[in-house]
DNA sequence: TGATTTTTAGAGTAATTACTCTAGGAGTCA
DNA sequence: TGACTCCTAGAGTAATTACTCTAAAAATCA
């Protein structure tokens, strides 16, 4: 049986990812878990350690995706496995939601969410690095980091982005699972100049793979139809 | 001398941008102006009503400078003129800050937000199909909407990822201008492997003008070291 | 068992905040 | 002058909300 504690965090997570962490407050937390507000900041002093603690979960759960040896590395495995990383940002969506105010308001975490990134995008250069290495990828030096903070930036910012733009607050897990998708296709997109070799033959293949069949270009690109034109121009 | 309704949207927007939305109150903004909540509430029916009105002037301002005629189109032109876009974005930063909160509070101004991004995209297609049609970028029909996705991803988070990244809320405009220069430079990393003829002549002079030269490895790839910005142009 | 510590309930509070209401000044037009 | 509208002041309020306090149940331990 998990702890109080544990319910807590667990809870806060689900609202703030539902409702946006700004409206939910601590005695709807408590009602939601049915324990008592009392209760509650028995356990956490205030709201922000809950806010933090929960970062402190994201982060380890990043980090420990990002430790995991991986052999040799193929441009589909780095693919699923940013895939992975991507679905361990969306369950924590809340906080880059949010993120300037949490950082704002928190010192301490403002700190640790600095050290984050740095670690974050210290070892998405290593991998970018190897995929270089082996032939996969065709980048300089300044490509290569250029390269890593417009996935980072995309990664980061995608949940919310898209968390903006679909209809409403509809639990609707197939569309969640079909915008991640969608993010990965953007990635892609950001790597595919650079593909060389082994990668380049899979490309089309996963393109077809992570493309939002419907819905998802639906969302985004709406009813855009600029391309029609432009390419007969 | 500017209308009190004008002078009200004129602070708050500072202070929206200085503070984040979410921790300035109305009485705040009054206060700031010296004028009493009354008058203010006499102006507008809600704090709600001050944000979709700074909207309609962001969105307004935005599309103006999309709407703009540019003759023939050169890499540089559209380039400077995107530098021009990001700065507009800036100005109305705490926008897309709390997006998903105001989005979610307010069933209208989604529709009006979604309207806008659609436009947006539309414009930013003819744009990029306009450089297609000169032989400035190589693109398919596939890569130019997954590049104009990327593109406007990058700019509508660049301001609040680096807000929530620079230094303590220092109102440095030396700074603030440079990671706005940044921020086309991303643009540029993701332009760059399509560029050809002209475009590619330039690539490099613009890369240098764009680059940061301490900020940029600083701010995302490192530590802020001082901004010890070496003449830059 | 009794003693002690951990966990819980739940009423309560101080502070905040978006917003209202009334009354009156200030400009305009007759 | 008076009447009418626009604008402003500022005291006040209802509701929310993060958080406290006391006491008791439950678990743990001697």
């Amino acid at each position: 049986m998990t702890s109080t504690k544990e319910r807590i965090l667990n809870t806060s997570l689900t609202l703030f990812n539902r409702e946006g962490e700004r409206n939910v407050t601590t005695n709807h937390i408590a009602e939601a878990l049915g324990i008592s507000p009392g209760n509650l900041y028995y356990h956490f002093r205030n709201k922000g350690t809950i806010v933090a603690a929960l970062f402190e979960r994201y982060s380890q759960n990043l980090l420990a995706l990002l430790e995991a040896p991986q052999g040799p590395l193929t441009w589909t495995i780095k693919t699923h496995y940013f895939e992975g990383l991507l679905a361990s940002m969306w369950q924590y969506r809340f906080f880059h939601r949010d993120l300037t105010h949490f950082l704002h308001a928190d010192q301490a975490l403002a700190a640790r969410y600095q050290a984050f990134v740095e670690v974050v995008l210290e070892r998405g250069l290593v991998i970018y690095g190897e995929l270089r290495s082996s032939g996969i990828i065709d980048v300089d030096d300044e490509q290569l980091q250029g390269l890593m903070v417009n996935t980072w930036v995309l990664m980061s910012s995608w949940a919310a982005l898209v968390h903006g733009l679909r209809p409403d607050a509809a639990a609707d897990e197939a569309l969640d699972e079909s915008l991640m998708r969608h993010g990965i296709y953007q990635i892609i997109c950001l790597e595919e100049p650079f593909l060389r070799g082994e990668a380049r033959e899979h490309l089309e293949e996963m393109k077809a793979r992570y493309r939002a069949v419907d819905t998802t270009s639906a969302l985004l690109l709406g009813h855009v139809p600029g391309l029609d034109r432009t390419g007969s121009e």
